[in-house]
DNA sequence: CTATCTTCGACAACCAGGTTGACGATTGAT
DNA sequence: ATCAATCGTCAACCTGGTTGTCGAAGATAG
């Protein structure tokens, strides 16, 4: 029984947060050098959201889990920014077309590369054995086994 | 060579900040459960701050990675929930000595042992080894293996 | 002992990312 | 044809931050 001491069970959160935030600050400053410096981390769940056939303001609160004018004043950020387009919806007059623009697609694919890439440098690190691990415990832990909904992770990230 | 499929990078920080969430969340229904509904997350991570002996302002936002102006706001409300109580510096007549209330001390012991009690039930739904590596794997990464600063913490939980 | 430099904390104005409430316009269902 | 639900916007507000400015108080030089 090797019981090297337990960590105190507030680490463990903090650990989560500090590792989490990590990974998040090095995604936008590799961003920023590739052209995206403008783009903040709510940005890219909002991007996430819109998804590739576009979506409308009420659709993007609904999966983002935020109120429909908070989907808008974010949405109104990304237009400013160059990475959507918004247009009057054809089937509903009431509705605005929320799309992608190929900055936005850019932008997007970038950011799911530095995302491999920051996990390869965990692979190298950790080992394979030990990521898998970690993800699937994690996963364990939030019962997000399949599919990680985006909702309620926004707001909290800066 | 049992090569189960890789999950794709953009899920390890999702992972990490469902996670975090999680146990951010079940904290504090638990704290409000325990006679302590006002405590937002920042507030913890404040009074944390602070500390035994107390400290002026000026520490505080230091050990919090936020400015003074920030720190003051947030002991502001802190005092007013009553967690907190600030009175005028015996050595240095600019400082405002802030020190935490038999309240304040109270919501400190109980966020601990509810966090203790938190990791244990990662402990039995995982193992003892594997919250351990993953503890490890995570300081490892966030190269915060010794001593978990408060820095950078707060302004993203909410 | 005085002149200068730094630090302390407060005040004000601002920002990001949310919230609720109200509202006119449009849609869909009866 | 009516009436309720939904669409997006506006306005006001909240939280947790930011900068800049400032007077008062301390530290350090000369």
């Amino acid at each position: 029984m090797a019981h090297t001491m337990d960590r105190f069970g507030f680490e463990l959160p903090l650990l989560l947060a500090g590792a989490f935030r990590q990974l998040i600050d090095e995604l936008h400053r590799r961003l920023a050098e590739q052209g995206h410096p403008d783009l903040r981390p709510a940005y890219g769940f909002a991007l996430q959201a819109i998804g590739p056939d576009g979506a409308t303001m009420s659709e993007i609160g609904r999966r983002l889990g935020v109120s429909k004018q908070a989907a808008t004043k974010t949405v109104g950020k990304l237009a400013e920014l160059g990475y959507v387009d918004r247009a009057p919806d054809s089937a509903d007059a009431r509705a605005v077309h929320v799309t992608i623009t190929p900055r936005g697609r850019d932008s997007l694919r970038r950011s799911a590369e530095i995302f491999e890439s920051l996990r390869r440098e965990w692979v190298r690190e950790l080992g394979a054995d030990r990521v898998r691990a970690l993800e699937d415990d994690l996963a364990t832990m939030t019962d997000l086994a399949g599919g990680v909904p985006l909702h309620d992770l926004p707001g909290w990230l800066r």
